[in-house]
This record gives C-alpha cells, structure tokens and sequence, in this order.
DNA sequence: ATCTTTGTATCAGAAAAATAATAGTTATGC
DNA sequence: GCATAACTATTATTTTTCTGATACAAAGAT
C-alpha cells in the first residue's frame, strides 16, 4: 500500500496554517477531512508528525524533516496545476534547444535578452538531442546530423566547412607552396611539427579532417586543449599555431585579420546544418522566430 | 476546483508503461480506475494528453511537456514515500550545518569524505541560520551569535580572538613601539597608511576591531577586497599588508612564521563558539562526531 | 475470413472518502 | 470559576471514487 499524494498537500497545509481548521478553509475541504488525512499520513509514516498542542499544531523533528523534503516538488506540481489549467491564459511560453556551445555562443547570445519567451539551451551529443527532442525534452536542435525519427523533421538552413586555419603570426610561407603545388605528403610532415590547438571532445574535426586529406589517423597530440572552439578562435588570434575549426565561427576574427585560413582540404568537407523539430510542436512562431536569428547572422557574417 | 495529485501518479505511469492496462497493474489500481484519473486530468487541463492509437497511449505535445515538468518534483515525492515509510530500515541520515564558509574549510573539509554519514554545509548570516535551525532547515549551527529561539540550545565549545596581523614582509618597527608605548593614536594614523586586506562581507571585522580600539568608524577603504579569509590569509603569507581575522584561522601560518601577530587590541575581543542544536534532534549521535571533530581541531590547533 | 490477443470504454454495484453535525478539550477573558 | 472562543476528534450520512463484469475495437496469427 502505498500513500496518497493529497496527503502531502493537506500536510503542509498544516504546517504553514498551524491548524487543521485553517487548512480546511484553505483546501477548501472539510476539518475532519483534514485530520483524516493527517492521520493518515502519521500511521503510514509510523510516528507523529505533529504535537496536538491545544491552539497550534506544533510540527516534531520528523515533521519537519518531512516538511522540508517535500516542500519544493509540491510547489512545483503545485505551479504545474496552474500552468496546465484550461482556463490559464497562454503565458510566456518556454523554449528548450540543443546545440552545441559553439554555435549558441556565436549566433543566439546576443539575443537572448531580447526574445519574447523564454529559453532554455541545453549542450549535449547530438543523438541524444534526437532523442530528447522526439520525447519533449527539446523543442528544437542545430546539427549537422539528421536522425530517423518518425516525428521530427529536418530542415537545412545553412553550410559549414571544417577548415585549417592559422593565427596570423604563423608562419606559413613553407607550407602554401606545398598545398597548392599539391605535394601533400610534405605539407602533412610540415603541419605535425607545429603547434596545434584543440577542445576535449572536439577532436574528432582534426581527426577526420586529417583522415579525409592525409589517409593516415594524425599521430600527434595537439599541444593545447581549450575549453571550446570560441577558445581556440581567441588563443590564436595575433598569435601562432594552427587548428581545424568550422569556418563560421571565424569569419569575424578572419576578417580582422586576427587568423588566416589557409586551406580547405583537397576536397572542401562541407555539412548541412539543420534546424530539427517536431512536426507537431506547439511552438512554431517561436521557433520560427528563432530560425531568423540564425538566418539573418549567417547571412550577414557568411557573404 | 483543483486537481488530484493521483492524477499525475497515474498520468506518469501511463506515459512510461504505455497502456491504461498496465499502468493498472504497476498501481495496483483497476484497469477503469486509471482511465478516469486520466480522463479527469484531460478534463482538467482542456485538452489531451494521449493520442488513443489501438495498441498504446501515444503523448501528444502537450502531454510531453506535462511529463517533463512533473516528472522530477514526482520522483522526489515518491522517494519521500520511501523514505518517510514506517518499515524503512534506518538509512544513511543526511545531516545539514550552518557555519561560515572559513570554519568550514578550516575544520570540516579534510573530514567530509569520511563520515559515516550525508553532509550538507549552509553558509548565511547568523540570524537567518537560527531561524532555520529551529524551522529543521539545519540541525546543527556554529556560531558566535547566541539567538533566543525556545527549542535551541547552545554549547559554547571555543573562543576566537580577532586579532591584528600583518604579512610577514610588512615593516612594523615603526608600528610595536606606538602599540607598546599606548601611542594609540600615532599607531592609529601609521595603520591608515598601510595595506589593508578585508573581504565582502567581513568588513564587520575591521570596523568593530577599529571602532573598539580608536573610538572612530574607519575612515579608509581596504586595498584588497577577496572571497573569504582564508584568501587573505594566502595573500598576507611572506608579504606584505594588514588585516583584521579570527586568530584560530591563521595558526598555522602564523607558526610557519608567513605572517605574523600585531595587536591584540588594547583589551582582547574574544568571542565565544558556540554548538547549536535543537533541543529534541534526532541526530544525536551524528552531531556528537560533528562536535568531537571540531573540539579535535581546536585541541591540536590552538596550544 | 475467422480466431485470438491485447487493449480501451462503459456501467451498475461496492468501497472509500468527504461531509455536516456535534461532542470533547483547553486556553482566555471577565 | 464560569462562559466563551478556538480548536480537534467522532459519528452517521452523503458523495465520490473505484472496481468487476462486460462490451467493443483493432492488430496479428492461423
């Protein structure tokens, strides 16, 4: 046998009233309903949770040990029965997308300030966003990677290459005569004497960028790891060394001068970036809205 | 009229089994039973939660986002039923502390992975500390302040004396005879040209020890202002600069001669430590250990 | 096609819970 | 010290909820 949650709302009723009379009014039930319910509650616990004291119901240790376990997941089923009441007007809606921090920092943190609902932004692997986006957990994803649920939906919005580039003190006047004269086996030797940046988990651009142009798995550690590619992007920037990153993320620091692309790959490694939804989610303005902000910054930065 | 937490019991298992039917048998609950709870919720909410398809209860959009804002407040409801249940064999206790965030570092730290027991440490001001204590927030507090709450007792287990000292670095030749001679206040105007050190919210230090001492509010701002004493502490060690602290803090720098003892005060300010607890606590025995560990460490320390 | 399995909805009756009325208890005011 | 106010516990009755039985629907097996 297991306790009925209504209990919990009539015991901390009584707790925060001090009465059973007071927390009947409250619940809008009956006193004895009140007591019944309490006392309920104490024989399932196997101890009293209050002292009958003649005005006052006085709460004992274990009471308030209850109390206070239960006190915030109430609050919030509590706010999720007003929340899921047919009568709530539509409020603030709240927005739940996956990404990774790199294109959150590059295009959507600027805005968050300004947008009409609010926005929750969770990082992760991108089949696990699939997932969480197919169950609700998610409203929306950016990936370069479509999954096969029934449910969702893919839509392209942008490209990114996966390019090598340089901070602009690096120097590469050995190594652009080996690129383009296509002697690629010397360029390969040239790149793994030098310096190179990376992330934690973001080895895998260099990683097939390397496998894609050179046939071979790198066999040298980068000499520094950074925390995100936004990371990478300032370590070199005015400064020496080399790492492989999408090209969006530094089309300003290119720009300035700050970095110098230097090659594409034989064969530029180009991915679709998507905007993944449900088909049937209930925030389409929003996310609509959302799209924009992605549309307007890669057309402006990436002409 | 408001909803049936039951409701949302049954609405969970429904959105994890799948089916009414074996929603019924996890709930121990009858087969219609279940489909009225989730009726009465639809009902409730306005709309619904499951697309009926013939072999299984399919969430619609609105039931993924209930589901993912009850799940958790649900799961720490359930887990109260555990745990508040009469036949719960005694578990791990979970035993909550209010002290300063430097005593805490300064006695408890080294100690926090090898107690018998779960252990969460409260930093706040005092006042706010005493209320929780009683309200069962915390269950044991130590504090210089006693308050007057009925339910709580205090043992008083230490003093600590808030001292002058000054890194090790500093030139004080000037500074001792002024002291020494009782020229207070040339030894006052000599010290508002020093360094000072003092942190956010422990100014109360300084300025109580300077108000004591020279009979005026400090009229001069501190040089550094850091996280907590400990830092400054870090700071003073073999250099240079003056601060106002609790003595049991610096100890050991002070044996390892990083920083040295200036002042007293013209008549010691000492304050007593004091052990809060509730009078009826059921964790006895656990705050008895908290309590040795403490009287340990000032034995050790301070002789 | 037909049968079986697996599942949901409906209904009358059974069980449980909530209620109103009321009795009992202790502090407080006069 | 008694009346009153404030509160809780108990009881008989009403109301709500739950259940077993059963009808019905769809998918899969034969």
């Amino acid at each position: 046998m297991q306790w009925n949650l209504e209990w919990l709302r009539t015991f901390r009723a009584i707790y925060e009233t001090g009465t059973l009379s007071a927390t009947a009014k409250e619940l809008f039930i009956s006193q004895p309903g009140v007591s019944l319910h309490l006392n309920s509650l104490e024989a399932y616990a196997g101890y009293k949770l209050f002292d009958r004291s003649p005005r006052k119901m006085v709460p004992t240790e274990k009471g308030k040990i209850l109390y206070n376990f239960i006190l915030e997941p109430l609050q919030k089923l509590e706010s999720a029965e007003q929340h899921f009441h047919r009568r709530s007007q539509p409020e603030r809606a709240t927005i739940s997308v996956g990404m990774c921090f790199e294109t959150f920092q590059y295009t959507l943190e600027e805005h968050v300030a300004s947008l009409p609902f609010n926005l929750i932004i969770k990082f992760g692997l991108y089949p696990q966003m699939q997932v969480d986006l197919d169950n609700g957990l998610l409203d929306m994803i950016v990936t370069p990677q479509k999954g096969n649920q029934q449910n969702l939906v893919y839509e392209p919005f942008s490209k990114e290459r996966i390019v090598l580039i340089a901070g602009s003190k690096t120097d590469i006047s050995e190594l652009m005569p080996l690129l383009n004269g296509g002697d690629i086996l010397d360029a390969r030797d040239f790149l793994k004497q030098q310096l190179w940046y990376s992330t934690a988990g973001d080895m895998e651009h260099l990683k097939n960028f390397w496998s894609k142009n050179f046939n071979e798995h790198p066999d040298f550690s980068p000499n520094y790891i950074v925390p995100n590619i936004s990371s990478i992007i300032r370590c070199l920037s005015d400064n020496e060394g080399f790492s492989i990153v999408p090209d969006f993320l530094c089309h300003e620091a290119l720009d300035a001068g700050k970095i110098k692309l230097v090659w594409e790959g034989s064969k530029p490694w180009e991915n679709t970036l998507y905007f993944g939804t449900r088909k049937n989610t209930m925030y389409h303005n929003e996310l609509e809205q959302l799209k924009k902000l992605f549309e307007e910054k890669w057309e402006r930065e990436m002409v």
